[in-house]
Parts: structure tokens; sequence; C-alpha cells
DNA sequence: CGTGTTTGACCTGCGC
DNA sequence: GCGCAGGTCAAACACG
């Protein structure tokens, strides 16, 4: 533990320091906040590679940097990668770090996503190019890349359509009858680069065939549509976080007190007390793929476990069975997506201020933002949510514990919050396709929401002032609102997503109605 | 004609 | 070694 605090404090001095030079060699001063700021922020960089020919250590170790000091638009639609490199930079004052003794390192949360051994020579080669790395840091890479089996996200979502639209193009290459299941199990390969490895399973879940079942296996080798960084992100950010704390487990070499408070990555700081506490997850979809790590996200509603806060449930009183495997649920209790939708049209309007600050001069970065500078903001709007919604009052212990457990890890975040955007996408489509009703509603839902979230647009960037509120930005499509930052990585997985419909999955064919 | 889907055959891993 | 089931291949087919 020693050496590995020394470790710890080591990188983040390194990472202040680079912070520093890029400072210097950028004269532009109206950066310093912003960089300084972004480097409290949760960032998905969404492997967006630096045009400049730095050295891949020291771009592991400054991306984030470098990220917000990139100024072209063009870079970012060029350079637009999803997959492993999901940054999360903690804040300077490293307590959060330390009341998280074992959270991941920013390196290593971005590198325990499973590649093939050729990816990973491809992706990172074993090169000079690291030698500031010890010999037990490159052993613990190769251990956490080259698992025994790819590691998995399934995805559950109420659908109506053959599959998710998660924006990305995919091309059926077979189908099967899996056993227990008389619903087809169909199998779809990325057909964004050829030699993509990413591959995902769609059936029918056999107790509600209205549940459509996704698993994601693999991880991106080539740059993303816009529209699909959101799913993208959330196999991501899920897979590292399954990852993260199976192979922990796994690790002898670590006290089993240790483990377990990092078991899945997961770890909540609950307001009555300073001792962490540890939300173990349930498992429930295990059954076929014990030779997988699979992890699952529930999107579903599950009337039986509404007794808790709407944020997220857990079912935390039973201990996982198979530690490779997660199962994490965000279900609305209402089963009423559209208060997702409102939710997150209502913190993009008020995050936008540091967005816009950012995105002035750095069109390019697209940041998720659900980090602790944002834990008030979190906290008001999903208190002012409540106060408008007097029957569903909850107290405010369990507000806090919402909050926390959302803002206390980074993975967590940004699985959370694609997950959200992907209810949205669903919902949205399901009105789509149902009436051609879908503005008008869109049009109630802001009215409503506007109701419920007053918000001065004179508040407001004058970027921002279309409409004045950020729920506009989903009736729009995704390049139209390059700068609107941190929700697009949420807005891609929307119905309407910008990719040619007619390579898409079998699901953006009646998706692409809802384009305009 | 190009692209995507269908579907039977084939391959592979695992349990017995 | 055998059988089963999951997963993949590739020729045939459909469609715009």
């Amino acid at each position: 533990m020693t050496e590995y605090r020394a470790l710890e404090i080591q990188f983040q001095n390194m990472v202040k320091q680079e912070t520093k030079k890029n400072n210097v060699d950028q004269n532009d001063n109206n950066n310093h906040d912003e960089i300084m700021a972004e480097s409290d922020l949760v960032s998905l960089s969404l492997g967006r590679v630096p045009s400049n020919n730095v050295p891949k250590n020291e771009d592991k170790v400054n991306k984030v940097s470098k990220l917000a000091l990139n100024n072209e638009d063009e870079e970012f639609k060029e350079e637009l990668a999803l997959g492993l490199d999901c940054k999360f930079e903690t804040s300077k004052s490293g307590s959060t770090t330390e009341g998280l003794p074992n959270v991941p390192s920013p390196v290593n949360s971005s590198e325990v996503v499973p590649l093939k051994d050729d990816e990973v020579v491809e992706t990172w080669p074993p090169s000079k190019a690291v030698n500031n790395k010890t010999v037990r840091d490159v052993e613990d890479e190769v251990a956490q890349q080259t698992p025994a089996k790819k590691a998995r996200v399934c995805v559950r979502a109420r659908c109506d359509t053959p599959t998710m639209n998660d924006g990305c193009q995919w091309r059926k290459y077979g189908q099967k009858i899996a056993k227990g299941n008389p619903c087809p199990r169909a199998y779809y390969r990325c057909t964004v680069a050829p030699s993509c490895p990413v591959r995902k399973q769609v059936q029918r879940c056999v107790e509600d065939m209205s549940i459509l079942i996704t698993t994601y296996e693999g991880t991106h080798n080539h740059t993303l549509p816009l529209s699909a960084t959101a799913m993208a992100s959330t196999t991501s950010a899920a897979a590292s976080m399954l990852l993260s704390g199976s192979s922990t487990s796994h690790s002898g070499s670590i006290p089993s007190t240790q483990t377990n408070n990092n078991l899945h990555g997961l770890n909540f700081y609950l307001p009555d007390g300073s001792k962490p506490n540890q939300l173990y997850l349930s498992n429930p979809a295990l059954s076929s793929q014990h030779s997988h790590p699979t992890i699952t996200l529930d999107l579903t509603s599950n009337p039986s476990n509404s007794s808790t806060s709407p944020f997220v449930r857990f079912n935390n009183n039973q201990l996982p069975r198979y530690p490779s495997s997660t199962s994490l649920s965000f279900s609305s209790p209402e089963s009423n997506p559209m208060h997702w939708n409102s939710f997150l049209s209502y913190a993009t309007t008020q995050n936008q201020q540091p967005y816009n600050n950012i995105n002035r001069n750095n069109n390019n970065l697209s940041t998720l933002n659900f980090g602790s500078r944002q834990q008030n903001t979190m906290e008001n709007i999903y208190q002012s949510y409540m106060q408008k919604n007097n029957n569903n009052v909850l107290p405010d212990s369990t507000i806090s514990a919402a909050t926390k457990a959302i803002t206390a890890d980074p993975n967590f975040q940004s699985a959370l919050a694609a997950a959200l955007s992907s209810l949205i996408g669903n919902n949205t489509n399901n009105q789509g396709n149902q009436t051609n009703q879908s503005g008008g509603e869109n049009l109630s839902q802001k009215m409503k929401w506007a109701e419920m979230f007053p918000v001065s647009a004179s508040s407001l960037p004058s970027s921002s002032k279309v409409n004045g509120c950020a729920s506009s930005f989903l009736n729009k499509t995704a390049p139209a609102n390059a700068q609107t930052g941190s929700l697009m990585l949420l807005s891609p997985s929307l119905p309407f997503s910008t990719t040619k419909s007619a390579s898409a999955s079998p699901g953006g064919g009646d998706n692409s109605d809802n384009t305009n």
C-alpha cells in the first residue's frame, strides 16, 4: 500500500506538471481557468487522439489536458473515437482518491477494457514509448488487457424495434435459436470499420418479449459517429467498471478486505457516516454467459423494486455470486422515461455555462460531467424535481445518498448518463413510431419542464439561448449541436441520429422517420 | 450492381 | 471421445 500511495502521488505530480507545461505552451491565458477546472471534471475523452505527435506515455498521462487545448473543429469529427479512452481525473486535493484507496488510477482505468493481443499492439505498442513504466506496471496492463474472455456489457431495455438504435452501424452475420428461448438470437458485427472487433447479440427476453437484451462485446478500434458515442461510452465504462472489479477480485496480492471495498469499482459514501459503504449488486443475468465476464445495465422498469430513489436502484442485500459479473439497474419506478428526459434537459441547461466556457476554446471536447463540481447542482435538480412531484417525496438522506452515489464514481457516472440517454432515445423513438405527434409531445414536455424548472434566459450564455432550454437541443441533429458540449455525449443515442439510416441496424430503419 | 439479410453448414469450447 | 450448444461462415437471396 505504501508503494501504491507513493506511485499515486507521483502520478498526480506528473499530471500537474504536464498541465502546467501545457498552460505555458498555450499562450492563450484564457484557457487556464478552464483547464484547471477540467481537472476536476469527469471527462470521457472518447478516445480522441491528439493530432500532434505526442509519445504514447505522455499522451496517456495528459490526454485530458491536451483535449482541453485543442481548438480545431474538424479534428473532432475526424478523430473522435470511442472505447478505451475514458479518462477520469480526480480532484487536485486528492481527497477522493485517498478516500477510495482502491479506485483504479486514471491510467489503469483507461486500460481495463479487454483487447486481443494484436489490438494491444495496435493501440499501445509495447515499444520504447512505455519506458516510463515499471516492469510491474506493464505486467499489470498485460494482465488487464488480456483476460481469459472478453468482457461483455449486456443492456436490457424495453424496445419495440428489432434492435436498439445505438447509432453505430451493424451488419447481421448470423441468427440462432438459443436453448431455452424461442426468440432467435441475432448476431451483429460493427461495420463502421472492416477490422472492428465489436460484435453484439440481440435477443428478446423470454420472460418479457418487450424487453430487448443487447449484449456488446469488444471495443471499437476506429472513429465513431457522434451518434454512437453514448452507447459506446456506456459499454466501455461498464466494461471498465466490471473489469476493474473483477481483476481486483482475482488478485491474490491484495488483502481481501480491500478487494471487497473495490468490488466492481463502486464505492458509495453515505452522509450518515464517514465509512464508505459498498453496494453489492445483484446478478440476475448470468445464465448463458458464464464464460464471459458480463455486466448488465438494466434499463427496464421493475415495479417490485420501486421503493428506493428513482435515481438508481440496487439490490444491495445480496452478495454477488459471480465476481466477474455485475448488474446495474437504471429503472424508473414510474416507468416514465419522459421524466428523465426532463431531468437531463434541465441538467444541461444548468450546466451550460461551464461547458460553453470550455467549448469556446475547445470545440472538440466532449465532456460528460457528473463530477463533484456539479454535485450541488445535481442535488438541487433532484430536490426541485421532487418538490414538484409531491407524491414521490423521499427523505433528504435518501436524496443525498443517491446524489453521492452518482457523483462518487466516474465510471458509474458515465454509465448512468449514457444509459439514461439510451432510455430517452427509446422513449422518443417509441413515440415516433406510434404516431407522428412526437413533436407535439416534445413541445408539451418542454412546457411542462419550463413550468417545473423556470430558468431565466438571461442567465444563460448567448449560445444556449435557443429556446432557453436544453430540451430543444434534443430535437436537433447531433452535428448541429457540436457546441452544446457535454450533453452531446448523451444525445447521440437518440433516434434522430445522423447516421445514414440505410446502413444502420434494423431498428435504425424504423427510426429514420424521426430524423427531423 | 452493391449492400445487407437469411439460413444451413461448419467450427469450437465445454461437460460428461 | 462424444454430444450439445453457442458462435461464425458464406452462398443464396432480397432489395433499392
